[in-house]
DNA sequence: CGGCGGCTTGATTCGAGTCAAGAACCGTGG
DNA sequence: CCACGGTTCTTGACTCGAATCAAGCCGCCG
């Protein structure tokens, strides 16, 4: 079993992946992520549950896009983490965001056939995958039409996760950051359930996804290590005061309403679930 | 009629205003868009633009978003040129994308509401604006779904926007990220019929759109003026060789193919109408 | 003709990138 | 249990692109 990192990590991602083996599926990332999108009700999210097929495993590194062939499907990532990127000329890497259990990798193919090698989705962590064939996906939208209107809510909420990144890329300065995409990391792994875990990404992850180079990244990590915002165990990314975490990046009152966004919908999930 | 460029820009305005005062409305701005998205009937556009109601000016300058009040209307974007915007805290502006006649200015907002002021929507030029009402676009869905997937289709567009400007952005140098923007601005309108128009926007636009200083833009039009791809009268955006622009922007293979994917777009618009 | 908004220019400052070298760590295989 | 190789992290010196600031210009509009 090849961890970059034992512990925590290991148990963390075991934990999603036990969530996800379960039989009836209603509780696992899928389910959860249904759920918070607030669209369908039960029936409509079992009759998706059922259409999840294949499963299969992908190695950390390895692409995720195209896995299952013709890829006239969609994928779900059932457990791990992935990146959602472009390739840069000359070797570089523009993350988009990153992708938790029960999120839709592909799901921008859909409706909108791009060639493959514009936008690439990266296996972070190793990653277990389902698969929901585009014709078992028409047929449920055509069934439920809500169905059709969650999806779309899930796109445009991968749409505004863009949006807050292209903001937080574009003037910010390096420190803040960093603190956002960390408390993106954060919100969206509450939102499915996960709290305090070690983030599974390098520094040069996080430098793709924030546009700084890896040797600058580096000692803002350790000044908010400093500021005991992150746990004092280097080479581990790990949000120990999250509290702390939302008051540097909400410096800019943009930022605060992005998380106070996310805080909402997270609110809505809680209350979905009671 | 206060525009700021007299003679072309004017006459194009008019020319698209005239489109969308025509009474049919199905080779209207918002009739162009919807055969470009390749769902739907005839049929169907005709029963969406039957719901276009409340017809309102916006004078340059102002904001789009909420302008009917309670905002439980999607807004088309009739005539004139718009852009989609955030505010900085120190009174910068990052402009995530312009919008032209057929656009939908505020679907982002549909399926997942906002605070008002993440993100705003204002007028470049004068504008005409349609409305839809939420609930007429609830029951359209439901009588006819792919008016929902078209929907939907719509939104990937414009995140797809958003993932290629941040890219675009995120690590280019300056010359090709305004050779981009151009590009960019190049094809939206020959998809909506319009060449070699005057583009209506002020350098800072252009530098809050690409992430810039205005005081850094300048030069760039001017070596982009020398090198015969912008007319060589001043104080005006027109791109004059189009295969030239794209030359230098495609510069990095990203963005032809990002060209590619717009055009393929605009030539199965050119079957859809055939 | 006067004022204002947008364009143009240059000097200076600063943040971030690049490069290169070394250290710490992980997982591997002996 | 220990030695090894590769990956990731850490550090510092140097470079450069772009921001900022400030001033002057031009053309449009009242």
């Amino acid at each position: 079993m090849p961890f970059r990192l034992c512990g925590e990590l290991w148990s963390y991602v075991q934990m999603v992946d036990s969530l996800a083996q379960r039989g009836d599926g209603l509780f696992g990332p899928l389910g959860r992520k249904f759920r918070n999108l607030e669209l369908g009700s039960e029936g409509e999210l079992q009759a998706l549950l059922a259409l999840v097929k294949d499963k299969e495993r992908v190695r950390r590194g390895k692409s995720i896009v195209g896995v299952a062939g013709s890829s006239r499907h969609l994928t779900v990532l059932l457990a791990g983490v992935a990146c959602w990127y472009s390739s840069l000329r000359g070797g570089g890497r523009q993350i988009h965001a990153f992708q938790y259990p029960g999120d839709f990798c592909e799901l921008h193919r859909y409706l909108l056939p791009e060639p493959d090698d514009i936008v690439t989705v990266g296996a972070i962590t190793d990653c277990s995958l389902g698969f929901i064939h585009y014709k078992d996906v028409e047929q449920a939208i055509e069934r439920y039409p809500r169905l059709g209107l969650a999806f779309w809510r899930a796109s445009m909420l991968q749409a505004s996760i863009l949006r807050e990144r292209q903001l937080n890329i574009s003037r910010q300065p390096a420190l803040l950051r960093v603190a956002n995409l960390l408390c993106e990391q954060v919100v969206q792994l509450k939102a499915i359930g996960i709290e305090r875990a070690i983030l599974p990404l390098t520094q040069l992850d996080l430098a793709d996804a924030v546009c700084l180079s890896n040797a600058h990244v580096d000692p803002i990590l350790q000044s908010l290590r400093d500021l005991g915002v992150l746990s004092k165990n280097a080479r581990t990314i790990q949000v120990v005061d999250k509290e702390r975490l939302i008051d540097i990046a909400k410096l800019d009152p943009l930022y605060l309403d992005m998380v106070e966004l996310l805080r909402e919908w997270e609110i809505s999930y809680e209350e979905a679930v009671d």
